[in-house]
DNA sequence: ATGGATTACGGGCACGTGCCCGTAAAGGTA
DNA sequence: TACCTTTACGGGCACGTGCCCGTAATCCAT
């Protein structure tokens, strides 16, 4: 069991370029003070023999520390959801600790834009080496990629994409084929004259995630000729009274209702008005595992609930930026996450 | 962006114990040559210290590989299923080898005892320092750990379990709880006239897995009081012709089947049988996200596949080696794999 | 007491890379 | 030519740990 002869150091690239292993260093990481003709001559060597830098030694013997950032929301009284990407997160940390990589993390109210901002300002003046985002409203977004590109600091975005703004890379749902997916489980089952209701609630007015999960939920119907007719409805308020008597409304007005689909994670508010007004027949469908939604899970009133693995993209999106920054390997620019059901039945066993 | 103070290394340890690193080092790795009282002192500072080796230097200084052996089952005409965690083995095989570990993959014929034990010889034989196996017959698997106890060679199962024998960590599904997820989807529009089939094709004897999940499937029709009469079938043949033999009979004695269960990755001769004799009305659902199966997802043969991340179970089994061999940190000793539910809605993002 | 074996420990090099510092060579100016 | 600046490069220490080798100290038998 010994070590095969890898002997490919950058030594060996100074014995066979006839200069000394410094020179050799100051071409690997294109430093001044190396003539053309010599800087030619060690890069064709390094290229033949494709060398890769150990990167043990490299880490060891760098004293500098790279330091990430982590821009995420933070978890408010209405939503746990964030909760999941910061475990990744911390779990990424804790792997990336060892070899010399530092990560701080920085939170920002959803209904604050100017936290947002602010938080923006202190990521950027503390100069670390590569940044996570969530790049929840899109004009401080859009500064905020402007300025990492001028100063070179790579950038991923999860859970919500902006495409035009070339961050490094994408980490998150598929929206779109999210709702399609959800409008297959919905009717699954679903009687041809029923009703189906899409239920959005949120006080933000930002509604592009919402736009997306509602058009590819509507192909769907298109694309199988489903013939159950299609209420909306928006509410602008999120605590349970306010949403009760929109519902109480809505359910007035079509008495047929056979299926509800929430856009979000607040589906568990739902699934308590329907539970409260004895409407558990309606089958109800929403987005993500936090607590509430999976009580309701339990309680036989949400039927599905659709997750696209929090925890995993705050792991990955630091492991991207590690990739980039320590091991110096190329990322997929987009990183689209499975779209995970879970039901009473397989929610015990589910990995965020 | 400088280093925090992390002077807490050998170098440290041997100042406050007045000994040189060479000693500190004889005990971090319990060797021989010092002195009870020295010991005593010098693990007492350890301890309180919370002394962390740095595995960058650590792996960089000594010279020698850790090499760690899978073996698992080949892909043949029949499946290529094991070609999902042979690539998550891959995978963590890239990642690992920065860091000083070597993988070697060894496979065996699934229909054949003889080159399981064969194979089993010859990783026994190699000296490997940890080794994944999918544990696939049961006299065989308790010889090899046996052996691996004895020599104090840590061992990982995949895929399925045998409990009893201690291994490191088992990575795999809960196959008694997939079966009820797989009742559950089955019987979510059934009619209460319709009769469940389920179907079981296997050449091999060996109905371990198999009746676990029966054991489930059935479970749930009892949990749940289902009322559909459940009629099964063991096919001990795998080509088509024998499956639509059987398959044939079944159907005339039962004309009301209204869906059917597949306890393995064979579906999708069962889908081709629902195909060919116009029964697609038939709700199919099946195991194992291979691609015959996913043509027949696509083409609404097969409504569900209930899938485990094979992939994963490849790479976190060689990553739970890496934990202990390497970082010499905890793992849990029991993994269950999450309950994928895969769709044709689902499947392009689905991440094995 | 003497010699030999055993035990307990320290010195110091090596791993492969990063980078500081020193210096010869080349170029520029008076 | 003398002096200074810039360019181009080499020497060598450091990172934290592993481990070989050498040796003083201790023990035991004669």
């Amino acid at each position: 069991m010994e070590k095969e002869n890898e002997l490919f150091g950058v030594k060996e690239i100074a014995r066979r370029a006839n200069v000394s292993t410094a020179t050799v260093d100051r071409v690997l990481h294109n430093r001044t003070g190396v003539s053309e003709k010599t800087k030619a001559k060690i890069n064709a060597i390094i290229k033949e023999m494709d060398y890769q830098p150990n990167i043990l030694a490299s880490r060891l013997a760098s004293r500098k520390i790279i330091s990430l950032a982590a821009l995420i929301p933070d978890v408010s009284e209405e939503t746990d959801f964030w909760s999941a990407p910061l475990n990744g997160i911390r779990r990424a940390e804790a792997e990336m600790k060892q070899y010399g990589v530092q990560v701080q993390v920085f939170l920002f109210d959803l209904n604050s834009k100017d936290s947002f901002a602010d938080q923006i300002r202190r990521v950027l003046d503390a100069g670390f080496h590569g940044i996570l985002i969530s790049p929840s409203f899109i004009e401080e977004t859009r500064k905020f990629a402007a300025e990492c590109v001028r100063r070179k600091i790579p950038y991923v975005f999860i859970d919500s994409d902006i495409p035009d703004l070339h961050s490094l890379s994408y980490i998150g749902p598929h929206l779109r084929k999210s709702g399609y997916v959800g409008a297959k489980l919905l009717t699954y089952r679903l009687e041809q004259e029923r009703k189906v209701l899409i239920i959005n609630i949120s006080k933000e007015i930002d509604n592009y995630n919402y736009l997306e999960i509602e058009d590819g939920f509507r192909a769907y119907f298109n694309d199988n000729n489903q013939p159950n007719e299609i209420v909306r409805i928006d509410i602008r308020e999120t605590d349970y009274q306010s949403v009760a008597r929109h519902l109480t409304y809505v359910f007035h007005l079509n008495k047929d209702i056979g299926a509800a689909f929430v856009t979000n994670s607040r589906v568990h508010t739902v699934a308590s008005f329907l539970k409260n007004s004895r409407r558990t027949h309606v089958s109800l469908i929403g987005y993500d595992f936090v607590r509430e939604n999976v009580d309701y899970l339990e309680a036989n009133v949400i039927d599905f609930l659709i997750c696209h693995r929090p925890d995993d993209q705050g792991y990955r999106g630091m492991m991207a930026l590690y990739q980039t920054l320590v091991v110096n390997a190329p990322v997929t620019r987009q990183n689209y996450m499975p779209i995970d059901i879970v039901t009473k039945e397989n929610y015990e066993f589910y990995q965020n």
